[in-house]
RNA sequence: CGCGGGGUAGAGCAGUUGGUAGCUCGUCGGGCUCAUAACCCGGAGGUCGUCGGUUCAAAUCCGGCCCCCGCAACCA
């Protein structure tokens, strides 16, 4: 194989606190087909996947489970090496977080940014969650409260490592402004540049309040933090920096891709550290978009909720790897988000694969057998017409448009394309109708060109799909009788390749689903998915704040209040300015739920009002007060009443 | 005037050198019988968010406005 010099290409490495969805199977899936495609086309490739095991996380739900976090992780780790087995993911290496090999390599890699001056002891001042031992940054709140628990946080400080990240922002500004290739898609790109241009905070690298990481070199009472310890993945992996063999031949990275959440870690955090490493950057981080699930993007949490099935495995086990695979290449444009359903999945399955791809092959097998005894015919007793120049172009064209789409990651449309000859070459058999031709034996020598022409253009298909199918595509070449030859890509640009193979019918390459049946069932797997698999209602206690006496709750002055007036905060999005009027009395009270309801719909409620709150500013008005609301975080529901306004809540 | 993306047939999307508006699914009608009731052809269906401008000509360029979605931020 000429090969036309090293590819490295990366995936995150996964958060293994639960098994994976089908988000991460979306990712994984089109590294590997970038990754087969390269190695196909004459690249030597490396392709790592991984796991990111540390944190707080890990080991609260461990110590939940009543199991070390080794063994907690172990064991979800598992699961997923299985599930990439089962997907023949192609990966060259796995890197776990909690190797040896990675725990040494990323002390002596923070041993260098320490030594280079880029490391620095501080205080980490946040919102701490007490029972959880965590702290939030405001945006991560829920409702003002630790997303974990619910619980209110309260202000803390701690001492921690940071890395002087704010010292390269000029740096990176010049790495996207000369580097335009860098970040992509573009949109991603404009985020970034702005979110620099607002000036950089250093990063804290290192916490003191769990010790599920690697320790600090120069301080046993910390443990490294997150994307110090989860970024540098794709350097130790390759042996950086005590075995750099690997590492020598493979870095710079030609790709990390990337989900678009984690775009800011990927493109300014992890240069950064390079940077103040003194290593070379990756060469492109790409940003893929999130699969969607009604409107929200699928997570672990939602995995199990609703019809949609999300659990690859299960997907795998009625359909099939490749067909799960095509799906999901297919039917997402790369860089934007895509709405998952189970509708959406089988259509593509059954139109394209089915009744074009599988019933293209099987009735050019069938035919084959049929009419000239199951061997391909030379075919070249008659001279190709219109019909005849036109599919062998389409087919030998084709290998191009895949090659140029896949340069820009348009997974989608490089199928596409492949789809292209896989129609035509369906249109070309109504067009020469072979059995029409098979009535007149004057016209065998024609009938022998058509046949010939369609197994060529099957060939070439069998190469095309194969890093998006490769099962699928030695399958094809099995029937075609081509079982003796490799999968070479330039072969896909030659038309005269076949002669006398043995074709053989085989099961259908894809079976063409009900999929009537198929949404039937498959909801019935996800209702119990989401139920838990007993039909018990089940009480299970709530998360709670901690409790209060009653003498607190006596506190509280309820008030039954009637909208008067309502209307949009002129300097806030979010907050509604309501005119309250509670018996006598009439008062100001905002609440942030303008995007749930607005001002008109507001005006005539009777709500319940919190009467004796400490009155306080929002952008610019006083709040003297708060109605109640039902929140799930999502959607906002208000708690109303009929009574006279004025009256006490009790 | 926070940054950015987007509004094109019933649905989901293409359409950046301005020049008859395309694809997949759905729908209606036709063809074929080799094939996995698959395949092939044709029809219907769009004021290309809106208003204005440039031009012989704009979905495509420019300006105003409306709506949706990310990020950022207030959310008592």
């Amino acid at each position: 194989m000429s090969t036309k010099g090293t590819y490295y290409i990366t995936t995150p490495i996964y958060y293994p606190s639960s098994n994976l969805h089908i988000g991460h199977t979306y990712c994984t899936v089109m590294a590997d087909a970038m990754a087969r495609f390269k190695r196909l086309s004459g690249y030597d490739v490396r392709f790592l996947t991984g796991t990111d095991e540390h944190g707080q996380k890990i080991q609260t739900l461990a110590e939940a489970k009543g199991v070390s976090p080794q063994a907690y992780v172990d064991e979800v780790v598992d699961g997923i090496k299985k599930l990439w087995a089962t997907m023949e993911i192609s990966y060259d290496d796995f890197i776990r977080t909690t190797e040896p090999r990675h725990v040494e390599r990323v002390q002596k890699i923070f041993m260098k940014m320490y030594e280079n001056g880029d490391i620095y002891k501080g205080e980490y001042e946040g919102l701490y969650c007490t029972p959880c031992e965590s702290f939030w940054t405001e945006s991560q709140l829920v409702n003002g409260c630790c997303p974990d628990c619910g619980r209110p946080v309260t202000p803390a400080k701690e001492e921690a490592y940071f890395f002087k990240l704010s010292k390269y922002a000029d740096k990176l500004l010049e790495l996207f402004e000369t580097n335009p290739e860098f970040l992509q898609p573009e949109s991603r790109r404009n985020e970034m540049v702005s979110f620099i241009k607002q000036g950089l905070d250093d990063l804290c690298i290192s916490r003191s309040t769990f010790d599920w990481g690697i320790p600090v070199p120069i301080d046993e009472k910390h443990v490294i933090y997150v994307w110090l310890d989860a970024l540098t993945n794709y350097i130790t992996a390759l042996g950086y920096p005590d075995e750099p063999e690997l590492y020598e031949k493979y870095w710079p990275a030609n790709v990390h891709l990337v989900g678009k959440e984690i775009v800011r870690f990927h493109s300014i955090i992890w240069p950064a550290m390079l940077m103040s490493a003194g290593l070379p950057l990756p060469k492109k981080v790409l940003g893929h978009g999130w699969l969607l699930l009604g409107g929200e993007k699928v997570s672990k949490s939602k995995a199990a909720k609703g019809a949609d099935v999300v659990d690859p495995v299960v997907l795998i086990d009625r359909y099939g790897v490749d067909a799960l695979k095509y799906f999901l290449l297919r039917e997402y444009t790369f860089g934007q988000d895509g709405v998952f359903t189970n509708e959406v999945m089988l259509k593509r399955m059954n139109y394209d694969l089915a009744n074009d791809l599988g019933n293209l092959v099987s009735r050019t097998v069938s035919m084959i057998e049929k009419y000239n005894g199951g061997v391909v015919p030379a075919g070249d007793g008659v001279k190709p017409d219109a019909i005849d120049e036109e599919l062998r172009a389409i087919a030998v064209g084709a290998a191009a448009k895949v090659e140029e789409q896949m340069d820009k990651f348009a997974f989608n449309m490089a199928l596409e394309e492949i789809w292209v000859l896989v129609r035509r070459a369906n249109k070309y058999i109504d067009e020469k109708a072979p059995w029409v031709l098979a009535k007149d034996p004057e016209k065998k020598p024609e009938l022998d060109a058509v046949l010939k022409n369609l197994a060529e253009a099957i060939r070439i298909i069998s190469i095309l799909i194969y890093p998006f199918m490769h099962t699928t595509s030695k399958e094809i070449r099995k029937q075609m009788g081509l079982w003796y030859s490799d999968v070479v890509w330039e072969d896909a640009f030659e038309f005269e390749m076949m002669c006398g193979e043995q074709v053989k019918k085989g099961d259908a390459i894809f079976p063409r689903l009900d999929i009537e049946k198929e949404l039937e069932e498959l909801a019935e797997i996800g209702k119990k998915a989401a139920g838990a698999a007993s039909g018990e209602p089940e009480s299970i206690p709530l998360e709670l704040k901690p409790e209060i006496e009653y003498d607190d709750f006596a506190k509280i002055d309820f008030r039954v209040g009637l909208i008067e007036k309502a209307e949009k905060h002129p300097k806030a999005d979010k907050l509604l300015v309501f005119q309250v009027k509670m018996g006598t009395e009439r008062r100001q009270v905002i609440s942030g739920v303008a995007e749930d309801f607005s001002p008109e719909e507001m005006v005539g409620k009777k709500v319940i009002v919190v009467a004796n709150l400490k009155p306080r500013q929002l952008r610019g008005m006083e709040s003297k007060g708060m109605l109640l609301f039902a929140d799930n975080g999502k959607r906002c529901e208000i708690v109303t009443t009929i009574a006279p306004d004025g009256e006490v809540v009790s």
